[in-house]
Parts: C-alpha cells; sequence; structure tokens
DNA sequence: ACTCGCCAAAGTGTCGACACTATGGACTCA
DNA sequence: TGAGTCCATAGTGTCGACACTTTGGCGAGT
C-alpha cells in the first residue's frame, strides 16, 4: 500500500482512489443508491454542480435512467453530509459554501488533526513513518515543479496516510466526512503563492517530529499546517 | 433559554429535548422517513432495540403502518449514525457496541471538547458561563442527592450548553452525532461508585477555568473529564 | 404598466407491486 | 444420527403510479 513509492503514481487514479475511500468512509449501503451518492458528491466536491444548483429527483431519474427512490436515497446521504440541502417539500440544491462554515470545518479539522498527531506519535511504527515521509518527498518534489494540482492531490494523500496511521476508524471517517466538505475550496488555498513552499517546510517538519515522537512539536505543525490554510482562503477573498 | 435555571427542570422534558437537538442537527428532511429516524434512534440508544436486533423494513413498516420507502430511508440514516447495520441484501440490525469503538469515539469526543474549551474561552460572554455555572450547581445537587439518571441528563445538558457557546455550529452538529452513539453506554460509566463526586468536582472546576478564561488549564479539566469517563467505562468491564 | 390571483406543469412524498435473493426447515441419503 | 440438498417463505432493491404541493407564467382588474 505504499502508493507514495510506487514509481511516479499518478495523479488521476490517486485522486479517484481517494475520494473514493473518502465516500466509502461509510460501506455497505444499496450499491445503486451508493453509486449515484458517489458520482453526485464528486461532482458536486469538484465544482461541476455549483452552489445553488437545482438537483431535483426527477431530472435525476432521467440522467440516471433509474426511478425516483434511489436517486432519493443518495440525496439523503448527500443532506447528511451537507453538501446538499433538501427543504420539504421543495426541490433539493447543492448547498452553498460560506466563509462561516468554511471557517467552523477549519477549526473542527484542526482539532482532529491535533488528535491524529497523538495518536500517530504513539501507535505509528517507525516503517510507518517512513512511508510518510515517502510522501513528503512527493510534496516537496510538486513543489519544485509548481505542479499544484499534483501537489494538491498528494496532500490529500499525505493527510489520509496520516489518518490511517492513527488506528482510529471512526476518526478516519468523520475525517472524510470533514474532507469531503474541505474539497469544495482547499485547491483554492494552495494555488496562492508562496503557500507551497510554506506547506512543503511544514510537511517537512511535521514528519521529521513524528519520527521524534515529539507530539508537542507534531500537534503544534499540523495546527499551524490547517490554520494557514484558513487563513490563505480568507485572504483569497472568494467567499 | 436559560433551561437550567427555570426551577426545577423536569428530566423527562429535558431528556427529550437533548435527544431531539441531537437528532435535528440535521434539520429538514422528508417528515416521515425523519421522524422513524429519531423514534428508532431513541430507542436503540436508549437500548430497548438492542444490538443485533433485527430491524427490517418490512417488519417496520408494518409497525409503523407505512409503506417500506420511508422506512428504508430512515435505515440509511441511521447507517450513516452508525446506529445500525445494513449489509445488503442482506437484513438491517442494530450494531453492536464494541469496546475498541467505544475507545475511538471517547478519542475524538474529548478533541472536540478541547476545541468547544478553546472557543468558549474566546468567545463566550460572562453572562454565558455565568449560566454554564447554574448547570454546574444542577449538576452538585443531584450528585447530593445520588439521583445519577437526572445527573446524566444534566450533564449531557451542561455539555450541550457548552458546545453552543462553541459559536460553531459544525462543530455542534458533529458532537450531536457522536452524542447518540455515546448515549448508547455513557450512563453505565456514571453508576460506577465515586464517579459522580469525581465528576462534579471537574465541572467545577471547568467553569472556574472558563470563567478565568483559562483555556489551558479548561483544556485539561475537560479532557480529564472525557478521559474519566472512559476510564470508568472500561474497568467496569461491560464490553 | 403593475399587482394579484389563478391554473397548468412539474416535483415531492408515499404507496403497492415485482423480480430477485437470502434463510431456515423439511427431506434425502449416508 | 448427522451432513447435504432443495424449496417455500420472507425480505431486499427497484420500479411506476398517485395524490398533494409548489412554481412560475398568464390574464384580469386596478
Amino acid at each position: 500500500m505504499t502508493a507514495a513509492t510506487s514509481g511516479r503514481s499518478d495523479v488521476a487514479r490517486l485522486r479517484q482512489e481517494l475520494l473514493f475511500s473518502a465516500l466509502r468512509g461509510i460501506e455497505g449501503s444499496s450499491s445503486l443508491a451508493f453509486a449515484i451518492f458517489e458520482e453526485l458528491a464528486v461532482n458536486i466536491v469538484e465544482g461541476r454542480l455549483p452552489p445553488g444548483h437545482e438537483v431535483n429527483s426527477a431530472d435525476l431519474a432521467r440522467q440516471f435512467n433509474t426511478s425516483r427512490t434511489p436517486i432519493r436515497e443518495a440525496l439523503l446521504l448527500l443532506e447528511r453530509e451537507g453538501l446538499v440541502i433538501v427543504p420539504p417539500r421543495r426541490r433539493p440544491y447543492v448547498s452553498p459554501v460560506a466563509l462561516e462554515q468554511v471557517k467552523e470545518i477549519y477549526e473542527i479539522r484542526g482539532s482532529l488533526y491535533t488528535l491524529v498527531c497523538e495518536l500517530v506519535v504513539q501507535r505509528a511504527t517507525d516503517e510507518e513513518i517512513a512511508a510518510l515521509a515517502d510522501w513528503q518527498k512527493l510534496l516537496e518534489h510538486d513543489a519544485e515543479c509548481g505542479d499544484v494540482d499534483s501537489y494538491f492531490w498528494h496532500n490529500v494523500g499525505f493527510r489520509n496516510a496520516e489518518a490511517q496511521l492513527s488506528r482510529n476508524q471512526e476518526l478516519q471517517r468523520r475525517l472524510s466526512s470533514l474532507g469531503l466538505q474541505m474539497h469544495r475550496f482547499r485547491h483554492l488555498s494552495l494555488s496562492l503563492p508562496g503557500r507551497l513552499k510554506h506547506s512543503v517546510a511544514d510537511h517537512e517538519r511535521l514528519v521529521r517530529a513524528y519520527a521524534d515522537r515529539d507530539v508537542a512539536l507534531a500537534s503544534a505543525v499540523s495546527r499551524s499546517l490547517v490554520l494557514r490554510g484558513y487563513r490563505a482562503l480568507e485572504r483569497s477573498g472568494k467567499f
């Protein structure tokens, strides 16, 4: 599973896998409804279905060639993930992205990643931390090339790997759910000038802190990483 | 909204309101499905539907006098909340409660309440903190009377009030979702001897830390509160 | 020209039905 | 008696239909 070390990891494949892992967080479900849920979720977080866009079950049923039943189930799940708003008796639409909410999510994410740090420090093996270092090297490389897109997904990969190392499944699930929301605006924060360099440096410090089993430092760095992300977003004035 | 100060707050009413607030976290939805979801959720977290108990849509439809459609939607939501497992093509059943999972949830909860502390310290007004103190007094009273049930629900009330003071709606929602899971085993941890006294003392220290705007102390106390809860549960050997 | 009320068109929530699949008991055969 | 097979029962996932509600545009009245 050392995707990081497997030669040149195709970004597209990575992207797919990461969004899957995020969404599959809660496995099971009735296949069709869940497949539709995934499809719609991806389209929403990638911005192809913009905030406010109407997603009524009748249209979608025609579009997906199914009845409205599985569509409705998918919409319900999307609502739970905060991606869609389903007003009673009214047509559902893609939920808006307000700065206030973005801020809230960043706060939560920061807190949960602090927890991840603590757990990783006390539970991950040296090999696993070495694997994180591999991810970090990918980031370094992307930053040098200025490949923002690749950087973004490798970053997600890094975060994902960290979460796995926490050995806390519930935590992974919650983070995935948050990640879903984050994907809607997160790429904005990286495309800002200078962000990449800071981010790379932080990741490097983070990995080193892990290697040294330094909880305090790791938490601090992780937190600053998230915070910086938010600050950048805020300054971008996109909201 | 100072339920804490309104004379003798009826525990039953409080209970209802708190579970509601937890469940309504995600509002909207199609009334019937959501009502069923609430009903089932309450029954599960209160243990009337024990882990492993089968909850098939056909039976429930008969029981609720509806078709299976809204039932299925409710089950989907319950699955998302982790209260029910819906294996594909197989009958859904109430999810088991494993110690491992309990531990995971306590970890997350601890982390999120640390965040709550930080936010409360920097955002709550003095009056709001005073209101928390009122809740604390209720706890004190319950502890003196040895009224474990009342204590439990006032405790939930206290935690809820704290969450509200964080001024972070997403956080409240996530905590509610966690709380739902927690209710399944949390009452066990309080009924252990000596717990109440410790708990009361911690709450008192917490409120004082808030009043002093002492983030570090508040976080530490809050964390120890959660941790103590888990330890007690662990020692109870119920899992 | 502007507002108000009305009405067809379209969407929602719920239902009962259908094909398909898992389950558990009866029946067979050792 | 005990393991393996078969089948009826019962539940699942999906569908199309139906009554009710919202929507948005058209026309009447000021």
